[in-house]
RNA sequence: GGGCAAGUGGCGGAAUUGGUAUACGCGCUGGUCUUAGAAACCAGUGCCGCAAGGCUUAAGAGUUCGAGUCUCUUCUUGCCCA
């Protein structure tokens, strides 16, 4: 019989598929987006697996009549290009292309149906030219802003990092101790949507509720109230906000962040100069600053507690305290709140309970549950949330302060101090006038001639590139040299997709309003919050100004994919070794191929570089073939969860795939003979109904389940092509079956498609309702279950009862005993309860 | 510490949403073919039991004719936030 040869047949099918689109002009539109990747040198598995999801869904609707449309391009800008460049003394350019065109070639071999005319890339200079056309309309609109702010700086790169870029409070490349440096910066107003970004997550029906509970914390809504302080001797007052204002009767301190206005009278204070260093020493994270020691500078200074007569509290400085969240300045409650109470321990300062707790005894850690206000004149035996009321009415009715909503989401630094991102559109003249380029000289071009091997930003060093003239006065002017943070390019490329050769601006508005929004978003759930919450941002941005658009959201649906996971191996040294140089021995030990040493087996972890369980795609596709490898990824875990890769897995999958194959064959050559019409009719009925699970599964996307039935239809195809069945039966059958799997393996299903001669190639098969006759019925007896028998669909009650009485193991256990009561569900189950 | 998930054979996982628990795949066992191996094909495979039957969805309780599914308690794991 002739094999299956998906090296011949996928390269046949390849240049269709990948050049094939899914445009159903007449149907409804879908717009299936993938996170586009970065291109960071080859794919991975996680690539394949978050492609072959949006490949199954693109293709899936496609067939069933949606015009759909399937985009792919390059988040092109970033630090890895900078990093890759000065180690191979390659320009970013040259490094970043290379790769695009590598992936590219990567995607293809899998028979995407990617429409590649549509191909866009962040770092080409007719992408970011829009996107600075955007920058300048935010800043025209009042969305951009410059501050001045703490940053995490690197001593030795001499740059800003990221949080994410700070581990242990050294910079992830050089090991430096992290500064906090105050540094201007360009910031998008994020905050100003902040009502309308939490609230129309209530809208997105689509989105899976972790991805909008993360989001909804990370903006962090709180209820709360400003309260004054008055200096014990002076009228000057010190505002704080708090969202516990209920425990004002246990404050014993007031904690003021090193930033706040009154640091200044402390200026020449050698030991809070002192203190203000060791501070800077933490980093800027929330997570760090509540880790750290709690550090505290008294300031010798008092203020009057505002509802006891006569008590005076002291002030401090403090390490955990920030000054861009409310005020800057807190009162410290150390009974109910942790930080305060480790500060308290610390300082010797008073701890005063006064929310009650069960076993009235708080002294080894601070208590935040419910309980009854105590120790706090008028507001004793209330519950919390009435104690707030109450006493936020008292702080306002004697004008001391207000109630206040306060926001966790801070406005979104994006200026970064690399070369390789998007020229910011800004300049300064020389009499520090700061003012947007005109739209008329975009793009700024990023210079090619830079000197890789400059400490910090290139830009920086570049005076022919820096100093420029300001075209409409003929002033001397600067550029700006921080480039843009590489979310900005993610977070509209959405948009361009829809009109990716649009010259008169970043988008058309009639194709955005056409293709708008994106019907099935598809990325790793590590995006939950930064590049959602941008790309949200960004569209209400844009929709605040651009009044044609009527765009509030730009995802409809989302679905975030697992990870896919792999077994991880050390030596004996600790040293990580790839899976190709180990052999396996038994299910849990392995050997070192070269020298047979012993291999420690590690648990699966997700696949990364850096701890060698990677598993090299295109080797697979070379191996098994593309679709094998797309049948593998699919059908073994739920697409939301993490995958196990297994060698073996995908090895059964290329075999399963043989014998479909090998069916195909077999009814292409059969010779019809004796035909049996109910056998045909059976047979038909078994294969549609399992027609009709696929299709909802694939709808429902439980890909593995969809895969577990064609496994059952082949089961059914083997067991009745030697029964009394018409080739045409079979054939048309096989053709549905095929079809089905087009978006599962689309090489293997068109060459079987053409062989069969099947025309419609396009078409989903039409699938019928159930029309299965004879059904499975459970026999109980108190609920347990005895026999499972045969039935008619839509049986009788009484019928049943007759079958049952007669002949099922059910009988014996009925029989001679009293039924008090039979419970009957129609084509299900019957239940006797008897005594 | 808080929030959210989840816990089903040796493993990955199904279960029409309260109605046949363990579909499908991997692995394993036996068989056919083969000089042998590989491949392919056939059969078996939750646990106890010769069998009839009994037990089984992390543990325990509850609601129900009936619970993997709903409620409560406990334990464990994962993720996010602190």
């Amino acid at each position: 019989m002739e094999r299956f040869n998906f090296q011949v047949i996928e390269k046949k099918w390849r240049k269709k598929l990948t050049e094939h689109k899914l445009y159903n002009k007449k149907g409804k539109k879908f717009y299936c987006l993938e996170m586009f990747p970065y291109p960071s040198g080859k794919i991975h598995m996680g690539h394949v697996r978050n492609y072959t999801i949006g490949d199954v869904i693109a293709r899936f609707k496609y067939l069933k009549g949606f015009n759909v449309l399937h985009p792919m391009g390059w988040d092109a800008f970033g630090l890895p290009a900078e990093n890759a460049s000065k180690q191979n003394n390659l320009h970013p350019k040259d490094w970043t292309l290379q790769n695009i065109k590598t992936m590219k070639n990567q995607l293809k071999l899998l028979g995407l149906s990617i429409d590649w005319d549509l191909e866009i890339s962040t770092c080409d200079k007719n992408y970011y030219k829009h996107q600075q056309e955007l920058f300048i309309d935010f800043y025209n609109q009042g969305l951009v802003s410059r501050k001045e702010t703490y940053v995490n700086w690197d001593p030795v790169e001499k740059t800003v990092l990221a949080n994410e870029q700070v581990v242990n409070g050294r910079g992830w490349r050089s090991n430096a101790i992290v500064e906090r440096k105050k540094l201007s910066q360009w910031f998008f107003n994020i905050t100003k949507f902040v009502d309308p970004l939490l609230k129309d997550l209530d809208e997105l029906d689509g989105w899976p509720e972790k991805v909008k509970l993360m989001q909804k914390n990370w903006i962090g809504k709180s209820y709360g109230c400003e309260l004054d302080f008055k200096l014990s001797n002076s009228q000057e007052k010190i505002k704080v906000f708090t969202t516990r204002p209920d425990t004002i009767f246990g404050a014993s301190f007031l904690a003021l962040s090193n930033d706040h206005p009154l640091s200044k009278s402390f200026e020449k204070n050698k030991n809070f100069i002192k203190f203000k260093e060791d501070c800077n020493k933490t980093g800027t994270t929330e997570e760090a600053l509540a880790n750290a020691d709690k550090l505290g500078f008294n300031t010798n200074l008092l203020v009057d507690h505002p509802f006891i007569k006569g008590k005076q509290i002291p002030i401090y400085f403090a390490n955990f305290v920030l000054m861009d969240y409310g005020t800057g300045a807190i009162f410290g409650c150390p009974a109910h709140d942790q930080r305060d109470f480790d500060f308290a321990k610390k300082y010797n300062l008073e701890i005063i309970q006064v929310v009650s707790n069960k076993n009235g005894n708080i002294l080894d850690a601070a208590y935040t549950g419910a309980g009854k206000i105590i120790n706090s004149d008028f507001l004793n035996d209330l519950d919390i949330d009435a104690a707030k009321d109450k006493i936020i009415l008292e702080i306002e009715k004697l004008g001391i302060g207000k109630r206040k909503t306060l926001f966790r989401l801070k406005d979104w630094g994006i200026s970064r101090q690399r070369y390789w991102g998007c020229p910011i559109p800004i300049i300064y003249l020389e009499d520090g006038t700061i003012c947007t380029v005109d739209k008329s000289e975009l793009p700024i071009l990023l210079p090619d001639d830079i000197d890789l091997n400059s400490q910090g930003n290139p830009l920086e060093v570049h005076p022919k590139w820096k100093n420029t003239i300001q075209k409409s006065t003929g002033k001397k002017a600067v550029r700006e040299t921080d480039t843009l943070d590489t979310f900005v390019d993610s977070s509209w490329y959405f948009l361009r997709f829809c009109s990716p050769d649009y010259k008169e601006g970043p988008y058309d508005t009639n194709k955005i309003k056409y293709w708008m929004p994106v019907d099935q978003y598809i990325g790793g759930i590590e995006h939950a919050i930064l590049h959602l919450l941008y790309s949200r941002f960004f569209t209400k941005g844009i929709n605040s100004f651009d009044k044609k658009l009527n765009l509030t959201e730009p995802f409809k649906n989302l679905f975030t994919q697992g990870m896919v996971c792999h077994e991880t191996y050390k030596d004996k040294k600790g040293n990580w070794l790839y899976p190709e140089e180990i052999e396996k021995v038994s299910d849990n030990s392995a050997v070192k191929k070269n020298n047979k040493e012993n291999v420690i087996v590690g648990p699966s972890e997700s696949m990364s570089k850096s701890k060698k369980n990677t598993i090299d795609p295109e080797i697979m596709i070379h191996n098994y073939g593309a679709d094998a490898v797309r049948w593998f990824i699919m059908s073994d875990s739920p697409p939301e969860k993490d995958v196990q890769w297994s060698d073996t897995g995908v090895a059964s999958s290329n075999k399963f795939l043989q014998r479909i194959w090998n069916l195909n064959i077999q009814i292409q050559t059969r010779k019809d003979g004796k035909v049996n019409k109910l056998v045909e009719k059976e047979f038909d009925t078994q294969i549609n109904n399992l027609n009709i699970k696929i299709d909802k599964s694939i709808e429902e996307f439980k890909f593995n389940v969809a895969i577990a039935h064609f496994y059952e239809i082949y089961k059914i195809f083997t067991k009745y092509i030697n029964l009394e069945l018409s080739n045409k039966c079979l054939k048309n059958n096989i053709i549905n079956t095929m079809k089905l799997m087009i978006p599962f393996t689309p090489h293997l299903s068109h060459e079987c498609l053409e062989k069969l001669k099947c025309k419609s190639l396009n078409s989903w098969p039409d699938i019928k309702k159930n029309t299965l006759e004879i059904i499975k019925f459970a026999v109980q007896v108190n609920g347990k279950t005895r026999d499972i028998i045969d039935i008619k669909k839509n049986s009788k009650k009484e019928e049943i009862n007759k079958i049952i009485l007669k002949n099922s193991k059910a009988k014996k256990f009925i029989e001679n005993r009293e039924i008090t009561k039979t419970i009957f569900v129609k084509d299900k189950i019957m239940n006797y309860i008897i005594k």
